[in-house]
RNA sequence: GCGAGUGUAGCUCAGUUGGUUAGAGCGCCAGUUUGUGGUACUGGAUGCCGUCAGUUCGAAUCUGAUCACUCGCCCCA
């Protein structure tokens, strides 16, 4: 603070991790990447920077005011604020080189000009996957997305003892065919369906009364409230409750909510035949009012609702529209990594995985055994992919020690005047501090 | 975009109605231990009290402005 001028401290809604903790946080990175790969997902590389007209071709009002966007010579550029969109500019400019059905994972980091608050970042990690393809894609790849990012999430929370999750979802051509069905449409949908996305964050009488004055029919707000007893039921599947029946004969009519209705059976189903607890319906997962058109779902941490949803996605039909006349539709997810983990990291709350520095640390006592000390590194080297490293510093053998327990090594291989002479190591296992002399072939066999 | 809060040591913070030399814990450095860390004990260093102005004999403390950060709201493709 003394003399300098800059403030060094990260801008606000930014990220820096200390070394430890930025050795968990790629720990866990990497264990989504190895799930998705498993899954059948190839991983893509796009640019930070597109060009603004990409990236707000399908937004709407609210979504430039969230961007960072700034001009270079005449180009209008942006950074991007999600993985998709530009994701589906790829897959449409490089459509004729790709193989339908296209899984692909990208796990990168985006950038949103919002205000800052706990987990929620101006540059933060998404990990997503998503399936394209042509024309058509089976409503299976629904299953095929939401299963995997299941699978993903249920790794990280057992290994970080996170606890249980559960996923909800739901499929907009319900909503859609139904407001459709009512003539509702326009500004008075999207302010019925922004009440009907917080429904789980407020109190069922403020939802009741904000529902009421949104939709200024009492008729339609029963119908609505009734919509929500829709559920999965085994061995029949998704369908109004008898009681309702009368109410929604007209659902007959409309076809879009019968096909929603029947591709959330579908979905629900085969999830269901995965983990019957994990999986419900819950039409009050909207998602925004953004491009999904089909399934959509969030997952929820049970011990922290606070983080609201940590995984989310859908399905979207016409996200290439405005890059190519080919007709792709696609379905996706992404886990929220920085939302999730930087917090948890930050707190020290994860413990299941390792943060040493380095797996071993050769400590040469002095100038005269720097040179044996390199000769063991190279050694261990050719035996083992742990991580290993010399420290070269001419300080008491105390400080070599102590700076071995700081970077919390497994193995101290230690290199003195006797061990030179000697042609041995001692090996000293860090954890339970014991240690012995011995040849280094020896000293090898038990690193390895 | 709107609202609230906080800026004091590397970190987390205390600091009385304005009153000498600015406090704690953790961390750091040194020693107890010249080839042994984590634990313990002993000692030590560290501050333009965010910045600028004002009130006052006197400001970390009161006032104003400004900057930064934090937490909410809005929004969240």
């Amino acid at each position: 603070m003394s003399k300098k001028e800059i403030n060094t401290k990260v801008l606000s809604g930014f990220i820096e991790l200390l070394p430890k903790q930025q050795i968990i946080f790629d720990n866990i990175k990497s264990i989504v990447e190895t799930s998705y790969k498993k899954a059948g997902y190839v991983t893509i590389d796009t640019p930070v920077i597109e060009k603004s007209e990409v990236l707000f071709a399908k937004a709407g009002g609210d979504t430039e005011k969230q961007v960072y966007r700034f001009t270079k010579g005449d180009n209008d550029l942006s950074l991007r604020f999600d993985l998709t969109v530009p994701f589906a500019r790829y897959v449409s400019e490089h459509y004729a080189d790709l193989v339908f059905p296209f899984k692909r994972y990208h796990i990168a980091k985006v950038y949103r000009g919002e205000r800052a608050q706990k987990g929620r970042y101006r540059e933060f990690y998404q990990a997503d996957i998503d399936v394209v393809a042509e024309n058509e894609l089976s409503v299976m790849y629904d299953v095929d997305v939401i299963s995997t990012l299941a699978k993903t999430i249920e790794s990280l929370t057992t290994l970080c003892s996170l606890g249980d999750f559960k996923m909800k979802i739901s499929n907009r051509k319900i909503w859609d065919g139904f407001f459709e069905q009512l003539n509702i449409s326009g500004e008075q949908k999207a302010s019925i369906m922004n009440i009907i996305d917080k429904k789980a964050k407020i109190t069922p009488e403020v939802f009741a009364s904000s529902l009421a004055e949104r939709v200024q029919n009492p008729q339609v707000e029963k119908l609505i409230t009734e919509l929500f007893e829709l559920d999965f039921i085994p061995n029949v599947g998704i369908s109004i409750p008898e009681k309702y029946h009368a109410d929604f004969a007209f659902i007959k009519d409309n076809e879009k909510m019968r096909q929603g209705i029947r591709e959330l059976e579908i979905v629900i189903k085969s999830l269901k035949s995965v983990s019957e607890e994990r999986f419900t319906v819950d039409l009050s997962i909207v998602r925004g009012l953004d491009y999904y058109t089909g399934t959509v779902f969030e997952t929820f941490l049970e011990n922290y609702p606070e983080f609201g949803s940590v995984s989310s996605g859908g399905r979207y039909e016409h996200l290439c529209d405005n890059y190519t006349d080919k007709k792709i539709c696609g379905v996706g997810g992404s886990i929220g990594l920085s939302r999730i983990f930087v917090p948890l990291i930050e707190d020290g709350k994860i413990s299941g995985i390792s943060d040493s520095l380095v797996d071993i640390l050769i400590l040469p006592q002095g100038e005269n055994c720097y040179s044996m000390a390199f000769y063991v590194k190279n050694e261990i080297s050719k035996v083992t992919n742990l991580s290993a490293s010399v420290i070269y510093e001419n300080k008491k053998f105390k400080k070599l020690m102590e700076y071995a327990n700081k970077v919390g090594t497994k193995y101290a291989v230690i290199i003195g005047e006797d061990e030179v002479a000697n042609n041995t190591v001692s090996l000293k296992n860090m954890q339970t501090g014991d240690q012995q002399t011995l040849p280094i072939n020896d000293a090898l066999k038990i690193i390895k």
